[in-house]
DNA sequence: TGTACATATGAACAGTTATTCATATATTTG
DNA sequence: CAAATATATGAATAACTGTTCATATGTACA
């Protein structure tokens, strides 16, 4: 029952017990899936580098290209992605978009990040 | 000089105080470089899947593939991938590998993202 | 109203990636 | 040694992604 579809998988289950007893405490398959996708919105230099960039000052589009060194057009592009992810926030002044953080949890995904790559 | 790299970008630098000291702040670029490659191994959601049932219980590769109604082979490319990112280790017994989670950093970043999507 | 400028966006292209399939390696057991 | 089984791996393919280029939108100001 709890196994039922278990048939892609070309070999024996060697452990049934081990197998049922974590397949029960698995958290639903949306929840993971969104997770995942929100690690892919930081699977990226630019957006990590925009995202750090903007822990440390709201900015708007053109300080931010100017800042990595990259066009306009490729950072509002990445903009868009991470407002999607609701990580970034915006606020218009006339002709000027002004970026900032929308989450605690940006800094905090980031600091254990860090801790793991510096080991 | 601080800005003697700021070239690509297309457009007029608007607030070029702000923009050099975030630039002073901004960790090496290596780093970030790395924190988007350990973010990328997470962005996918049979990798997720993966280690969250690990956090649960160390497993061997047919488990795991039961788990997932995946195949042995999908199961064994994304293990060596958590594996070159030190995010699993593994031991042998006979036939048998077991794979669990190598890493305390990965339960919190799954927290703290977990915190995130749930909102 | 027309020009300049900040930003957004669609299409196209190049590079990357996850899975599958076939097969190799390694270990146990008869 | 041979057969069975657990795992690993290389090649191929389909799907996805980031950047560029061209252009559209919207605002300020002369």
């Amino acid at each position: 029952m709890a196994n039922k579809d278990i048939k892609k998988c070309d070999c024996t289950i060697i452990h049934e017990d081990v197998v049922n007893k974590v397949k029960e405490n698995m958290p639903p398959e949306e929840n993971l899936y969104d997770l995942a996708e929100l690690f892919k919105v930081f699977g990226d230099s630019t957006r990590i580098r925009i995202l750090y960039a903007l822990s440390a000052s709201p900015m708007c589009v053109c300080d931010i290209a100017a800042l990595l060194n990259m066009s306009q057009s490729a950072i509002s592009h990445q903009l868009r992605i991470l407002k999607q992810a609701r990580l970034v926030k915006y606020k218009k002044e006339g002709k000027v978009v002004y970026y900032s953080l929308d989450d605690d949890h940006v800094n905090q995904i980031f600091a254990h990040g860090l801790e793991h790559v510096k080991e």
